[in-house]
DNA sequence: ATTGTTCACGTGAACGTTCACATCGCGGTA
DNA sequence: TACCGCGATGTGAACGTTCACGTGAACAAT
């Protein structure tokens, strides 16, 4: 930066105006600056101006890597695309951490913790909350984006009433008896069963007992989850599972075992992933956003950490029920 | 820093070494320093170690981000956990730059270039070429992952042994009218095509003549050119879709005119994304390993970040072909 | 007893910025 | 003429590390 000043003819100081775009500096001093930068190849140091201003400029993103569970890939790749949008109109930069799924979750953290090298964290929910409570403390601005959570400003989309379209949509084709695949907690899926019930209330209809199947997300789960709802004694006309790896199981089960769909059985899944639309059916599905969540999670973000009014604890988007080929009235309805 | 010293009564010299574990302090003044940290919270600070080291221990990536292309989404994915897990083992960071394909390629690596705030930069290929003479010329050690570069020093699947492969296999079922749908440009798909016609070659058939169609790898794309092959007065029997998200395409294709896969015809892809399991049938295609990919990468800039043995300029990896239920023998076979 | 060697630790400078403040012209006003 | 104000520019310190030394004590070898 001196030696830019030497070539320039004027002190570092006005270097430094010319780089940070401030007023106060002739337009003829500027172009000499501006010439002299170009002609040394000068790129202004981010370490220095960190240094000094006790800011980097830079969020640390974790997400978790787990190369088994290949479903929920879109979605994280849009949310890192939204949030990298959002930091890049502002200047800043992401640094990224994938975290091994049960590979400790705090270690993905500290990463970024250890040595001051960012000034917020974007924590995708997947990680696993058991170092939320630790990362909270530790005095970085955080958000989550995901799942909701309470010690944390989050952001997460609205499963409740995504899953209370998704079954208001089937109940409106006609079908009563609707068999669901849940997740394998209550907080992965408690939201989704909610929205669901109330659909059904509000249809002035008796949820049908007994048409709930635990799953863990996977395809493989949703293959059995599938299998043990259809081998009940009156089964369901419609599946809903409350991802689309599981819905994506489900279809398997079905046409292995004779049944069409949508003709003998409607299946429906949730989060809208790529896969969504290349199966065969496609499937009916809930779109999350994942971009805008991203977006959004970014915002809070620097809310956070340009301190301003203070933010909402907890941020909800909507999702947006996606009808495909995969429902469809009930065999003999209407 | 100089605060911890205090604390411990040593001096900002002897809490650097502790800080960077160096040898040459007792483990009694380890232990004050250690405790001292601990209470007062201390975290060193990134950037004034950059500052007097010149480095940062961060390297930027660079990648495609296309909402509406979202074959690549899980190669993408696991390119950057495989990059990240090299990285994360040597204590650096990664700095992700996403990039809205057609957004000008230089605007997503000039993030980083402006303030030095990388020591290195991985560039996925898919971020477009035009951006990288620029980018060699600019100073930085780079490392293309993807295609084949001559610039740069890059690592990218073998893909022509990779199609050798896939043919290959087709041959060996009895398929002699193997159809093949390219991608949009020689650059993406030319290795794959000599890998095609060398298996042909090597197993001293002849390659059937206007057999092949261009696509551009989408999923619509995969979808026309197979409506194009099947319609040519002799058909083929096979079809070798040069990524999958066109085998996804080709196989809609041919379940909706009532050609059962793989009883008339068989079809491969190329990459084994997620999808490639999903869809029914499960998709023969060839995994390109993206996780080493990445680790290749990240390792290979690292030499060139420590300027150990000059690199090799290119770096081929094997690829696996990975057969499922999407290819069988010919009709009327054996 | 002297010298040398090794080890633990301290001292001051340097890295490349920004910040707070000082200075220099210059035009206008009392 | 003397003074004020203001806009453009310069000055020195500070940020929190690491680097290249310097120092002193303990101990071994002569």
């Amino acid at each position: 930066m001196r030696t830019v000043a030497a070539a320039a003819g004027v002190s570092h100081q006005t270097v430094s105006r010319v780089v940070n775009g401030e007023p106060g500096v002739t337009d003829g001093t500027r172009d000499r600056v501006l010439a002299a930068m170009r002609s040394l190849a000068y790129r202004p140091g981010a370490g220095a101006r960190a240094l000094v201003r006790g800011r980097t400029e830079v969020v640390g993103m974790v997400v978790p890597h787990d190369p088994g569970f290949t479903f929920a890939n879109d979605h994280l790749l849009r949310l890192i695309g939204g949030a990298d949008t959002e930091l890049a109109a502002r200047g800043y930069g992401m640094l990224l951490s994938t975290r091994e799924t049960g590979g400790g979750a705090a270690s993905a953290y500290r990463r970024f913790d250890r040595r001051r090298l960012v000034d917020g964290l974007l924590v995708e929910a997947g990680v696993g909350a058991d170092a939320l409570p630790d990362l909270a403390a530790s005095g970085y601005p955080v958000v989550v984006v995901g799942y909701t959570h309470q010690d944390v400003p989050c952001v997460h989309p609205d499963d409740e009433a995504g899953a209370y379209a998704v079954t208001q949509h089937l109940l409106a084709l006609g079908h009563r008896r609707i068999g669901t695949v849940t997740g394998p907690s209550a907080l992965a899926s408690g939201a989704r069963l909610r929205g669901h019930e109330r659909a059904y209330a509000d249809a002035r209809r008796r949820l049908p007992a007994d048409l709930t199947e635990p799953g863990d997300f996977t395809v493989d789960s949703g293959y059995a989850a599938a299998g043990r709802l259809m081998s009940r004694r009156h089964p369901p006309t419609a599946l809903f599972a409350f991802n689309d790896g599981m819905a994506v199981g489900a279809l398997r089960w079905l046409r292995e075992h004779g049944r069409a769909v949508p003709g003998d059985v409607s299946v429906a899944g949730f989060d809208d992933t790529a896969a969504a639309g290349l199966v065969d059916p496609p499937l009916t599905s809930v779109s999350l956003h994942s971009t805008d969540l991203g977006r959004r999670a970014a915002q809070l973000l620097f809310d956070l950490i340009d301190e301003r009014a203070d933010p909402p604890r907890e941020t909800v988007l909507p999702g947006t029920l996606v009808v495909r080929a995969s429902t469809a009235p009930p065999r003999g309805h209407r």
